[in-house]
DNA sequence: GCTCAAATTGACCCCGGTGTCAATTTTTCG
DNA sequence: CGAAAAATTGACACCGGGGTCAATTTGAGC
């Protein structure tokens, strides 16, 4: 059915007999198109598979068709969810989508992104964390008129737009699980300290361990960085002191299967010996033995939201520019990990 | 230094104070530019920091610059690495890259790549394994005039461009390995039947084991799904049996985790007891304990090459045209679940 | 059937680049 | 110095769409 030569709307507008703009009013379902014209052009398009130049449209309409994820990625699951989830959105609309990974840390990194968006005439972009809680980024996005949605890991002030799971109310679950099951000395494994996901994550953590009547002494919390290798580096931290904790709460899952991998090196069973909860519920998390205990961020529907909240914002939907606030709630995620009660946990 | 409005060759071009045919000729690094006018025209160019639009070039020189990766994703670090290694030379390049996951399963799922490609103009494709090993969508693809690099398991005998992993080396590689620890008793679990690449590293694999005077009778060979839940069920149906096998080499990382997981399940001591060998060196080969035994693929380097060869062949360069036929060789990769030698692993 | 308003259609220009080719300027050289 | 050749520059059309507005057709009302 496709012939090897793509044809334009003036080709269409030939072999129809009409004007292209004709043909155009067709493709972009205007009214004021009488029935038989309406037919003749259809017939056309259908059966030479018609389909207009983005690219044209693009230069034409002033605007791209096209929705950007960007972030800095630590976390390939994180980031592979968020893809799958826009690109739900984006082929039926029509967008296509475009990732792109930048090292945040870089001093010109928002210089590179501000230019990437505004070269490519992005229609919309996704900012995932940590890059989604730069200040500097989204304003200067608001100056070149780029709309964009963050997603973030807590309710900011902020005015502009955000969609964001909850962590507060996971960490509460996760610590009274591990409560009900008997752990008085949690420690925790915490992301780096710049990053505001982290702070609050570690924030909500000793509070809530607070409200169990619980303290949380600074060598029962592991500075991280929210790597793999910072995980194994941390939990040899605390596993080595003298009263060693019994349970360790890890603010993401590469840091918890760090953790489970020292202890395992070092002969602890988990969890009888040692219990362990993560954070993200990445797929490496059912993907081991014992499986790992963590919480769901749902971050698939976060970014569906997201995608079709921009697109709807360029299709110059009226109640689209309204902002957007939309919470997540988490699902916590019982798995081996934390599958048998605390025991005394008496230790050299 | 951005300013907020996009300026267009036009306004650099009265900045300048020279027509739009110098501009576009400055930016384009074309000769015959008196350094004068060069000068002139850069100046400005720098000044506004004034970038050409991608969609307007696109239209006038009936290219896009864009590169896609069209994958049906079972494996994500694969696609993930490849992303990366695309990337990676498309952003120097001025190209942008669209990643295209498909179910390659379905029926219409050919007919929708060729027209995602046309529709876009995509300058080129990379095609992933199993989209790789589909004659009928190379052919599609050259009947719409789209360049594509394939990514296979295997040489192929095909006269279209490809960049292969030589597997049959890798795989001997492992079994030289294995037998060296001791093992007689290997078992294999396979990929998917209709998988070129499951195939191939099957036949190598008995080849091997033949090579060293080892058998490989059919309650040694599992078939499954390249995925972890397959791995999973191969594993139990392999370790049920009465002589169990002293090694198993999975065709994939994906399921020789599966394997890993289910032999924990079942108490078996790994190395010790059980030996595993995956294929891929995915991120979790390495994030897990014992660490597993595989092939690294390099993917990411594979992945540049053919990126670098689609943009040789759209900027026209002469010998880009040649065929590429690449040989990239798998580096075997030692880790913890092949720690031991072999036992006499008499069991029940 | 006629008038006037409403609905439909199309001519033409623009979007922001590039290619072609003619016009202009600079060089070369007798 | 003057003519021809070479180098440089720019006018204009085109890529494939959409917007504007005037021209044409259709329909309503009498």
């Amino acid at each position: 059915m496709d012939r090897a030569e793509k044809l334009s709307i003036n080709d269409v507008a030939r072999l129809a007999g009409v004007s292209k703009k004709t043909v155009s009013r067709v493709i972009n379902n205007e009214p004021n198109v009488s029935p038989k014209m309406l037919k003749k052009v259809q017939s056309v398009i259908d059966e030479y598979n018609y389909t207009p130049s983005p690219q044209a449209r693009a230069l034409s309409l002033r605007r791209s068709f096209l929705l950007s994820i960007v972030h800095d990625n630590p976390n390939a699951s994180y980031v592979t969810e968020a893809m799958y989830g826009a690109l739900e959105i984006c082929r039926p609309a029509g967008y296509e989508l475009i990732m792109h990974p930048c090292d945040f840390s870089k001093p010109n990194a928002i210089d590179r992104i501000i230019r990437f968006a505004s070269h490519l005439k992005i229609d919309g972009v996704i900012l995932l964390p940590p890059v989604s809680e730069s200040v500097e980024l989204t304003s200067r996005l608001k100056e070149i008129g780029c709309n964009f949605v963050r997603l973030l890991s807590t309710k900011s002030e902020d005015e502009v737009h955000m969609i964001y799971h909850n962590d507060g109310a996971a960490v509460n679950r996760i610590v009274s699980h591990l409560v009900e099951l008997g752990h008085r000395e949690i420690a925790l494994i915490r992301g780096p300290e710049n990053s505001q996901a982290a702070n609050q994550r570690f924030a909500a953590f000793r509070s809530a361990l607070k409200n169990k009547g619980l303290e949380l002494p600074k060598n029962r919390v592991a500075l991280g960085g929210n790597t793999f290798q910072s995980g194994i580096e941390c939990a040899e931290w605390l596993l080595m002191s003298k009263h060693r904790p019994t349970a360790i709460f890890a603010s993401n899952d590469e840091m918890a299967i760090g953790a489970i991998v020292t202890a395992q090196k070092m002969g602890l069973k988990i969890p009888a010996e040692l219990t362990v909860v993560g954070f993200d519920d990445s797929p490496q998390a059912s993907r081991m033995w014992p499986a790992l205990t963590t919480a769901n961020l749902h971050v698939r529907e976060m970014t569906e939201l997201a995608a079709q909240k921009l697109i709807a914002q360029c299709s110059g939907d009226i109640d689209a520019a309204a902002q957007v606030r939309v919470e997540v709630e988490p699902t916590f995620v019982q798995r081996q990990t934390t599958d048998v009660p605390a025991t005394s946990a008496e230790n050299a």
